[in-house]
DNA sequence: TTGGAATGTCAACAAAGCTGACGTATTATG
DNA sequence: CATAATACGTCAGCTTTGTTGACATTCCAA
């Protein structure tokens, strides 16, 4: 890890200790319990799992998305979210339409039953988000993000931008 | 979702729209895959899992903590951390001495072969978090960190704030 | 001495990931 | 038009990591 100079040169380096990364991977570690714990409570009780969240969440995020596009956002085998999705569509969370231009293309959508379990996890989720925000504030917040999205992998990354800011 | 007036009223409130909490929820979902991505290659190869890195992790951390205490820190079940810890100690990564005040309890320790994994682990994760820290900035990392420690539970903030001030 | 705490183990199960193989439309390309 | 490639779904089987519940052992403490 060869150092050259930085854009803060003459600044103090010491965030960049071992000490202080490993502060940040432990309270990373923590953090992630602490947002999926609330839309989790309420998933198990619906019998189901993180999975299908992520799957209704990219789906209202992205309506109309593709089998194939959804796959690589959340980067996980068709087989996979094939099983997720299934029981989505079965329990009447999601709709899959045949392509118009390409037919072999299934098209999905939340129902109305779907958008409203998706708010449900979303506010859960949302709350406990906005009250670290609010604990935090806004400088702290855009740090925040600044760290996670230097932390992301190329490929996320893009994902990520695609949909950042396409509104609500 | 009601606001009521803040206590930053006069400033800006608009980091706190839905808007800007789906944002900071997306990109804690797509960091946390580069979070682990590094580490999760090695483990792949020597056939471990992250459940193993959580262990070996919290055992180099906290040298000669109990069962008991290593399970109230991942959150798991004792049966579900006996399987990890069982492989580990078969493979002479971790050992298990029984305690001298209280015999019933097991105290753990990595090995000089568990050590040397923990340091590959966690330089693997240290290195990614060091760019993400690098590119960010220092008044980044620090509102990163406070919106991290905000967003965790009460009981795993205790977890956290007892391992963040012992030195390495 | 008796009750409870700490630990370990057995069994059974579920969620969610994976690989590999195969079938079927549909589209693109030679 | 024939063939190749793509998108999707599904079957089978396996892995990791979590869960409950039941039960035994050991040992501390009241």
């Amino acid at each position: 890890m060869s150092d050259g100079l930085q854009p803060q040169t003459g600044q103090s380096l010491l965030f960049l200790t071992d000490e202080q990364l490993r502060k940040g991977i432990e309270a990373m570690f923590f953090a992630y319990r602490g947002f999926t714990a609330d839309p989790d409570r309420i998933l198990t009780d619906k019998s189901y799992g993180r999975a299908h969240h992520r799957a209704i969440h990219f789906i209202h995020r992205s309506p109309s998305t593709t089998v194939n596009n959804l796959l690589s956002i959340l980067g996980v085998t068709k087989q996979s979210l094939n099983r997720v999705l299934r029981t989505l569509i079965e329990d009447g969370l999601v709709a899959s339409t045949v392509g118009q231009r390409d037919k072999r293309e299934r098209h999905l959508h939340l129902t109305p039953a779907g958008a409203a379990l998706e708010r449900e996890l979303s506010d859960a989720q949302r709350d406990r988000m906005r009250a670290a925000y609010r604990a935090a504030g806004p400088a702290a917040v855009a740090g925040f993000r600044q760290v996670l999205e230097a932390m992301m992998d190329e490929e996320t990354r893009h994902h990520y931008e695609a949909m950042k800011d396409r509104p609500e």
